[in-house]
DNA sequence: TATTGTTATACTCTATAACTATA
DNA sequence: TATAGTTATAGAGTATAACAATA
């Protein structure tokens, strides 16, 4: 029986790709996420969806929608389910009566902070693989793309 | 009328997350590679596939979906589709004959030649943004991220 | 006319489970 | 017994189109 090596395969010019890279660094990171979060069933877009309710009481679907890069129609599945599961409450807006002002309930600042606890761990992990200048630099790079 | 800005939603301790931050960056990235490819009909995933079989003639289907983070049933679609766009063949494997042993097409050969040349004008973009010495620090540090 | 929310629908991606052939 | 591939199926996430209410 011949051994067939699975996980040496060459990634030939991929590695080299700064995109791939970023690509896999993001896969590990989120990886860890899942796996802190645990029970909690929060995944990554949810979660900061009502995070930005969190620090912006208030805000519409479609302001949200703009912010993490989605639509209007996703969103709003994404607040439906938030609300079936009791973290945040709709109201209209009385100073643009076309819209939602979304706001957490108890329930959705507590679970906040349950899932924030979660992520300082997670975060740290990470973090702790770098000297604050160096973390400060990679902040930076980080923000350089994205901008 | 009031004015609502949306674009000026507060990111709150979301900022400071490197995993949101992470993300932001290869959200950015990823709409460029997108816009970049245009007419040609890659995702990063399929085209991760066929550069893998470009540098590793005869490789196995498992072997890639362990290499891409994903199982056989998911390689399986992706393998199936890239065939019936004639970018490569299956053939059984004569040293483990309940492998596939996968091959790109001269079809295939083209396609990622076209698609290199569009990736390379796409990776220059971002890359641009660093002193060589900086982009070889982002490198290293995403690495140690992966690791 | 344009925007926000809403609904219905469809499409893609991915995973799960069960089967087959090979080892 | 375990592994690679295959198939069928289901679920989640996302996007598109159309409509109602409001601006």
């Amino acid at each position: 029986m011949e051994e067939i090596d699975d996980d040496r395969l060459d990634l030939g010019d991929l590695s080299e790709l700064l995109g791939f890279q970023l690509r896999l660094a993001q896969a590990a990171m989120h990886r860890d996420f899942v796996e802190a979060m645990g029970d909690l069933d929060f995944k990554q877009r949810p979660l900061a969806t009502l995070m930005l309710i969190g620090s912006n009481p208030g805000v519409s679907q479609i302001a949200l929608a703009n912010t993490l890069g989605t639509d209007r129609a996703t969103m709003m599945m994404m607040v439906d389910k938030l609300q079936d599961r009791g973290l945040l409450i709709r109201t209209r807006s009385t100073a643009d009566r076309r819209r939602q002002a979304l706001h957490l309930t108890p329930a959705g600042t507590k679970a906040i902070r349950d899932a924030r606890r979660r992520i300082q761990t997670h975060e740290k992990k990470f973090i702790d693989l770098f000297t604050p200048a160096e973390l400060k630099k990679l902040r930076e790079f980080l923000q350089r793309i994205s901008a």
